[in-house]
DNA sequence: ACCGAAAGCGAGGAATCCCTCGTAGCCTAC
DNA sequence: GTAGGCTACGAGGGATTCCTCGCTTTCGGT
């Protein structure tokens, strides 16, 4: 827990070359100690040392400990956001976007999947991070929701459940078979989520 | 972390009826504490407090502080199997053990989806519980594969897979969907989840 | 009623951990 | 070249947590 002053700002914002890369430093080394140690003994010391800086440099930077993850889980949420909005932008049918999407989440969480184990289900979660959290969770879907109402050769019942329910399994299905060692190789998690989405929407089609 | 001597056997065996019931309190009021303040701020003293009881005492019954949560998992955890043996033990068709085995993991997380969170996903896993989790997995997995390698109405291509793709789906969406508040009542996502599963069982029919 | 053992008590030791603050080095603009 | 701000340092304060240990209270059989 933070004993410091709240708020998650940057401490001071760096006008010198060195420190913008100082600062890059000090958010690598989190990834790769959060990822190691997880949330709890990854300690801001360790951090520091991660980063080949000293303790009070570190807090040049970062008010909290706690900061420097919301710093790493937002870049995170963003990357989500971009490859969402890649995926979802123009009208298309969703035997299209459904296997680009899917491979496109499991590609951004094959990457590191512990480190994002400890950002967003280890680690407590500040209200601004939650907040953002929801709304590109509540865009996607209304998004998802939109395509599927417009989606020639889909006509499901209820867009804004199916939607949900779709974006959900290919997100947790994407966390559980690549945190823990499933020996499920990417192409064939891509494959399986895919056909159990797509099966699960055709029989959502509207009887007519 | 416990500084305190390693393993999580239970410190002394109560013999009088009233420590059978402290340990009982114990149990109880680490659920309380655990759901309501998480892994890390779940301290002893708390939890001692919650149960009514003077820190030493606690100390009496449990080694550390993790062996006291690693009583409350393994008991979800046997809870489990018992639901899966109840519903897989005797060959029958998916149709009638699917609905089954969704509804009683859905009901066994709805109980108090938070306190699970923070066994399962916040908390450390000591590999003694992870191991028994893994097992009760592997069980679940091969069982079910054999009802569907068996099941007259269903002919999947890869039962295994089926079997850990279906499984891996009921629990990971029971999750997300009871512990964030979702507003999806039980039965709706029991509808769901069935209906999914369900349809990607259907689509893995061998091709004859 | 008595006694040995079981159960309960809680102040405090030891270990971390987060973060501050006084000091020292470095860089850029003039 | 030098002044003044920008950056870096790291010992240690303050707070928190886990757990121990010496002592007291309660229980159950005789």
């Amino acid at each position: 827990m933070p004993r410091s002053s709240s708020g998650y700002q940057p401490r001071k914002t760096p006008v010198q070359r060195r420190s913008w890369r100082t600062r890059e430093r000090i958010v690598t080394g989190a990834a790769r100690v959060f990822a190691e140690y997880g949330y709890a003994a990854g300690t801001t010391d360790r951090i520091a040392a991660a980063a080949g800086l000293s303790i009070g440099s570190l807090y040049q930077y970062f008010p909290n400990k706690d900061a420097i993850l919301v710093v790493l889980a937002q870049a995170h949420l963003e990357q989500t956001a971009e490859a969402v909005e890649a995926c979802l932008s123009r009208p298309r049918p969703a035997r299209e976007w459904l296997p680009e999407l899917t491979s496109a989440v499991i590609r951004l969480h094959a990457d590191n999947p512990r480190l994002h184990q400890v950002l967003f289900e280890e680690a407590p979660r500040p209200p601004q991070l939650l907040a953002r959290f929801r709304q590109v969770e509540q865009d996607a879907v209304e998004t998802a929701a939109a395509l599927l109402r417009s989606d020639p050769e889909m006509h499901v019942d209820q867009p804004e459940l199916a939607a949900r329910m779709v974006l959900a399994t290919i997100e947790s299905l994407t966390h559980r078979f690549t945190s823990r060692s499933h020996h499920l190789d990417t192409a064939h998690l891509t494959n399986q989520i895919v056909t159990m989405t797509t099966a699960y929407l055709q029989t959502c089609r509207t009887p007519r």
